[in-house]
DNA sequence: TCTAGAATAGCACGATCGTTCGTTTTGTCA
DNA sequence: TGACAAAACGAACGATCGTGCTATTCTAGA
């Protein structure tokens, strides 16, 4: 690894931290080139502009997670103790050192939602993806018999991820320091009710009609 | 109403419009002077400084809010019926004219939670107050007996605010066509599971041990 | 209608932002 | 070791930001 990439992956280590307390629009070049001993258009000429900067933040904490929440995640067995695991560690990557102001993602999401260009559109990918993984794990739980074979992948993904936003609201906006409970409980209640029979959370198709999501592309995260 | 009030309304009516896409920071007395066809140190005037202004954004945020779901929902009967008006009328309150990027209040939160300030204590305020709210209306179908009697009201209203999370997430930045009938999927699964007998969400201390909140003022919204 | 005071405008300030450009330092490899 | 490229620097730019000051316009009450 050369210099410049060593200097670079620094950069982003920096960046990454900054952008998780003040947004990715936040993190401003002085300031970063200041923290660092850069000057300003030295640490510039490693990105050429600020959306891309902000794009390779969005990439750098993604492998992040990849590290600290995914691959433990893929080392424990299929179905439910695979989905706790994502679970716990993922509440865990919320308090890492990595991102001190909380998950990076939860704060861009609300700061890219109606901001369009590059740095919106791979924060979506890396949602998707991340979404669709959640997917995958819960429906090998239900291959394995441990969740009800009508639950709905896609629906748990979907509450799963929202039990994560509840917690940072709690966590980092309220600071309640029953945070970490209120999570477990909500898990706990989302993993009943897809083990539990009759209609409930993660349940299928009850309405008549719904509206069809976007196709999801099946690509490897 | 003196001249000068109804321009300081004209004015929180704009910013809060664009503060809900563009975020509290984002909105800039520049543009905002342009929007209006003021100039910039007339607008400043009303306010005295930023964060003063953006103080009475949430503020202003927060009359609309009560206005469009609390004093409706009050309307309705006491217990479930009311708990159900709540979620249906938040949901259209996210996507009303009001606030076209969305629940002012989601955005604040991510952008605020890693800022101290009066902006900030006013949000946490505001919030706490919802959240007691709710809580209250859930326990109120708790003595209707629309719901179980060991419930967890605060859990309820933590668990509905997760819900709305997780719906802002799929409809602002996914973009997800689903994202209501996730949302009142999710709900229907909270409403379930306080009614149905055993451990479930919105279950009481099933955990040895707890930290405790702090103590919630209960004052009028 | 006259006037005091509120409301608004105009202008300029210092600071900070992202970005550009030319130069200098540093690292790498023949 | 010497040469070439990569990396970092320093200074400056135009733009935009929040804010203060003074002058002007408008409005409400006597």
């Amino acid at each position: 690894m050369g210099k410049g990439e060593v200097t670079r992956q620094a950069i982003l280590e920096r960046a990454t931290a900054l952008a998780s307390r003040c947004g990715l629009e936040g993190v401003s070049i002085g300031h970063l080139a200041e923290d660092l001993g850069l000057s300003k258009s030295g640490l510039f000429a490693h990105f050429g502009s600020k959306e891309a900067l902000q794009v390779e933040i969005l990439r750098f904490a993604a492998d992040r997670f990849v590290q600290a929440v995914v691959r433990p995640a893929l080392a424990e067995p299929r179905g439910e103790p695979r989905v706790r695991a994502i679970f716990e560690r993922w509440l865990g990557w919320s308090r890492s050192h990595s991102v001190p102001g909380g998950c990076l993602f939860v704060a861009a999401a609300s700061e890219l939602d109606d901001r369009p260009g590059p740095a919106r559109n791979e924060l979506v990918r890396l949602q998707k993806e991340w979404m669709d993984s959640i997917a995958i794990c819960f429906r090998s739980g239900i291959s394995e018999g441990h969740f009800r074979a009508d639950a709905d992948p896609e629906q748990f993904a979907h509450d799963l991820y929202s039990v994560m936003l509840g917690y940072h609201h709690a966590q980092r906006l309220l600071r309640d320091p029953a945070a970490d409970f209120r999570a477990r409980a909500s898990m706990e209640a989302l993993l009943a009710a897809a083990r539990r029979r009759g209609p409930s959370r993660a349940a299928p198709r009850r309405r008549p009609v719904r509206p069809r999501s976007a196709p999801r592309q099946r690509r490897t995260a």
